[in-house]
DNA sequence: ATGCTCGGATGGATCGTTCCAACGCGGGTG
DNA sequence: CACCCGCGTTGGAACGATCCATCCGAGCAT
């Protein structure tokens, strides 16, 4: 008396049981679990069997008894930000893409949740409360991150795409990528092709992530024993900032090259270029960061640093796995390296 | 003896329990369940008492016991299909963001899942399934949609983003944007700017969507009685098809306006015209379509249809809860109109 | 023949919630 | 006064899986 009596011609079908399995392959409940979860228990004709009754009623395991069971739902809970209009950013989409993919292939779903922009912790508390994740990716580091701490103290498990900036110690999981590397890769490979005058256009001092950037700018200009003295500004994440300080700089210093914190500041370096008749590559360099689409299809093409996301998405999935596991592994820390897209405006 | 012991410092603490919540307040389970789901049932003072016990312990039902009760999940699937590299559309990022938020006000939650691209199918069958989700959103109908009737088939609850070009009276419920309109805005504004010989840069013909869109610019320029020979081209979604198409055209009919399928196409007229020194919007106007990012920050603006995407996630919503409603309500089928952004390309 | 071991299979309990039938109780009716 | 009604509340069962202790039987040593 197990099996409910099943209207004819309900709809929809409800989906196969455990218990409709075991009868039909003559065995009981806990064996057919067993032939799903740890098929080295079984004896292989039994196994087999089992295997057949499986795929002739096309069970798969109800996830909401499993979930209950285990207390486990396999989903990784992301917030995702509102992206603002008039910037050329796309990286947390082209993340979440390889996220999708990556925890995919290791058994978990990825769960979207919208956040409240002016309160960093507002959802993750629901859906931890409700154990409706087993994990978060935690992506907005870059002010600090609230999120991080009171997800310790919670000892709810966690990787960070972003390293933990206000404290540097901090022992959580975390990833990221080195943007003072890729902007040194940026200006090394301006420097190789003969620059030596080459401009900084970057964020605004309170932004980490521009410090870091920056900084890779500085370090390789230093290592050629080149000055940085007036190469340098730092505005807003904007195309007309990027327009605007460029003009300037090119005004007041004269650079042969300009490598930026963003590619929505080098479009705005593009312009400059295109409203002085300057050719992008030909007269003046100019690399941008993220390798967005619009580095794809601006004409020539915007070299720019490219961030490897899907990189980033299976150290990430590696580090939840890790965090998860039987015994949890204590949380990895990694530090991946950008590579250099080259198009045609350097 | 409902109460399991709990080993102190246990990590991560267990939530609170509805058993809980019960002890406390001195009340049944059944109570407590009726003071979250149906507090209209209980005596207010019995109500409150409930009430502060909830909000005293942090309660919040756990989710995989109520979704094994009720066999319902609250999540909503989306496949998100691979991105291709070089095209300036991010339509499908857009609408994530806006059906996250919208989704989340109605109590759902977004789960995504990746598809095999050659296998339209995949991953819905083992989430149906598993009773994994409620409903899916699909997205990708633009070649037929052998998703619309292998779900219908298998009485799932979903809706399309896009209508079933290959069968336009089926049943199911769908959101869409007016292409043909949008295309029709556009040239109109062409046409009041004063334009007579506006050109058509759309994809190949055996694109459902691309003809839609094609059509309504031809509508356009027949509603003025102006001929339209000669000056539409149907090519791949490249820049570098636009940017050939448009320097064909502008040899062989001299059109003063292009309005295109895609803002891919757009940049590559905008090559064109960069390339021959005509300045866009003063000498030649460009259109594009889906105002991404590049429309958005290339100079000087490019103008471009906007589909109304946080109005389809609302609509799609909107018949998610019809469809998963007691008693559900017949599938709507919306069309939604575009936008036109103007910028300087115009 | 008895006892012991051990791989393989089993039934019952359990996770935390909601559905269901029933129950106590105060008030109105015959 | 017995009866019934309906509101507010209750305990038990159920959802479908996994964990746990137990059991059965074949194989081997005593």
């Amino acid at each position: 008396m197990t099996q409910t009596p099943r209207i004819p011609g309900r709809v929809p079908a409800a989906p196969p049981t455990l218990a409709d399995v075991a009868e039909r392959a003559g065995v009981s409940r806990q064996t057919v679990s067993n032939a799903v979860n740890n098929p080295e228990l079984l004896r292989p004709d039994t196994l087999e069997r089992v295997q057949r009754a499986i795929s002739e009623l096309g069970y798969l395991p109800n996830r909401a008894a499993r979930n209950l069971r285990t207390r486990a739902s396999h989903l990784i809970g992301l917030r995702i930000n509102p992206v603002p209009e008039g910037t050329a950013n796309a990286t947390m989409d082209r993340f979440v893409h390889s996220l999708v993919e990556t925890s995919s292939e290791a058994g978990y779903h990825v769960l979207l949740f919208p956040g409240d922009p002016l309160d960093p912790l507002s959802g993750y508390d629901d859906l931890l409360r409700a154990t409706a994740v087993d994990a978060f990716v935690v992506t907005d580091t870059y002010l600090g991150n609230p999120q991080a701490t009171w997800l310790e103290k919670r000892r709810a498990p966690f990787v960070a795409f972003g390293r933990p900036w206000d404290k540097p110690d901090a022992a959580h999981a975390w990833v990221d990528v080195d943007g003072a590397a890729g902007c040194d890769l940026a200006t090394t490979h301006l420097l190789d092709k003969g620059h030596h005058r080459i401009a900084w256009i970057g964020w605004r001092k309170d932004s980490w992530i521009g410090e870091d950037r920056r900084s890779g700018w500085y370090r390789a200009m230093k290592s050629r024993g080149l000055s940085t003295t007036g190469l340098a500004s730092r505005v807003e994440d904007t195309v007309h900032s990027g327009r605007s300080a460029s003009a300037v700089l090119l005004d007041e210093a004269q650079p042969s090259a300009f490598v930026c914190a963003s590619d929505t500041l080098a479009m705005g370096v593009l312009q400059t270029l295109a409203e002085r008749g300057l050719a992008p590559g030909r007269d003046i360099a100019v690399v941008g960061f993220d390798d967005s689409q619009v580095a794809q299809v601006v004409h020539p093409g915007l070299t720019s640093v490219r961030q490897p996301l899907e990189q980033v998405a299976v150290e990430v999935v590696t580090a939840l796995r890790g965090l998860l596991g039987h015994p949890p592994s204590p949380p990895r820390q990694v530090m991946l390296t950008p590579t250099l897209a080259l198009r045609g405006s350097s």
